[in-house]
DNA sequence: AGGATTTGGGACACACTGTTCGTTATCTTA
DNA sequence: TAAGATAACGAACAGTGTGTCCCAAATCCT
């Protein structure tokens, strides 16, 4: 790739990022961007046809980061369909800034929606493989989907506006107990 | 309240509302909605500051609407912390074309967020007057509402968006199992 | 070194915002 | 019902951001 092209990619996004950080998603325009990345405007439209395609390209690299990150270790742990818990719970602390200044933005809502998906995708190929047979009365599989997934990142959103003091593992420890066991008896 | 600043407000709300339904959050403009509702541009800021004004109060309708609702019928239910189910999924199910609309938006983040909020103070309140005891081993009482609701939200959602054909006590009764006996055994 | 590509910056038309002001219509209340 | 208060209207305005175009200058790849 023109040094030049990759140059200018990289202070864009990086100037972006920055500023939604710092101002929110919304306050954010392009001419911003470009002030804060020293690039002609009219270079930015030769890149990107606009504020959202940019931040639609950076989520579908952290989508792609997490595919990969997940895959690996996907197949350990006893509890069937919970095998991305604890990477992913170290995988958030490990980016915790990008995280926290995610969550609660309206930015970080198409953010943690394609997290969501990733989740979703991982939990379904691991329950597919395992619970195949289903009784009459059986919630459909991907309503178990949608469970374990909704109640993985109520946790884990919580977790990181906490500041992520809790370790990993207790989370992932917990989170394997609730989702096991069900909630603790009175 | 004076007559026309009753009804210029209903039109300004109802055309906000079937311009997001259509169109999106971000694809409505002030001009688009007082065109709809026939109503001048400078009315209408008169009466709210911007968009995002008016949206913020259809929001806090809808969650003084779930407050009164929900409070009504707390307590009822075995399982502890779960007495919000049921009256959820029948008022989601009624105003389904509501729903389904704020899915998937932005605008509905706000709203969903709202929602998730109300949940959030419901259960903490259910579950502080159950389980004040904690053992060492014990989840946070934080975690677990956020861990409740979070699986909630993840089938609500998937459930209207599929239409919500499976009958609301359907929904309650397997929710509550999730959440009472866990995952069911492979 | 030279041809190809990218960048910068100005200019442009366009759309939406938020405010102001004088006129007209409508309401409340006495 | 009459009068004073209040709200709605519509037009105009400045300000801001968008997206596109062009051309000259800078930078790159071979």
């Amino acid at each position: 790739m023109d040094r030049r092209v990759a140059k200018t990619l990289a202070l864009l996004e990086q100037a972006h990022l920055s500023l939604v950080v710092e101002n929110g998603y919304d306050a954010v325009t392009v001419e911003d961007i470009c002030a804060r990345a020293n690039v002609g405007r009219s270079t930015f439209y030769a890149h990107f046809t606009g504020k959202d395609d940019l931040h639609r390209r950076g989520v579908e690299a952290l989508r792609h980061e997490l595919k990969v990150h997940g895959a690996a270790a996907s197949g350990d742990g006893d509890t069937p369909g919970l095998a991305f818990s604890l990477p992913m719970f170290e995988h958030a602390r490990g980016h915790l800034d990008l995280y926290r200044a995610l969550t609660g933005s309206r930015a970080g809502v198409v953010a943690m929606e394609s997290i969501r998906q990733v989740l979703c995708e991982a939990v379904r190929a691991e329950l597919s493989s395992v619970a195949a047979t289903g009784s009459a009365t059986a919630p459909p599989r991907e309503l178990l989907v949608q469970h374990v997934v909704g109640a993985y990142l109520g946790i884990l959103t919580w977790w990181l506006d906490a500041g992520a003091q809790i370790p990993p593992r207790e989370m992932d420890a917990m989170f394997r107990r609730l989702m096991g066991e069900g909630l603790p008896p009175t």
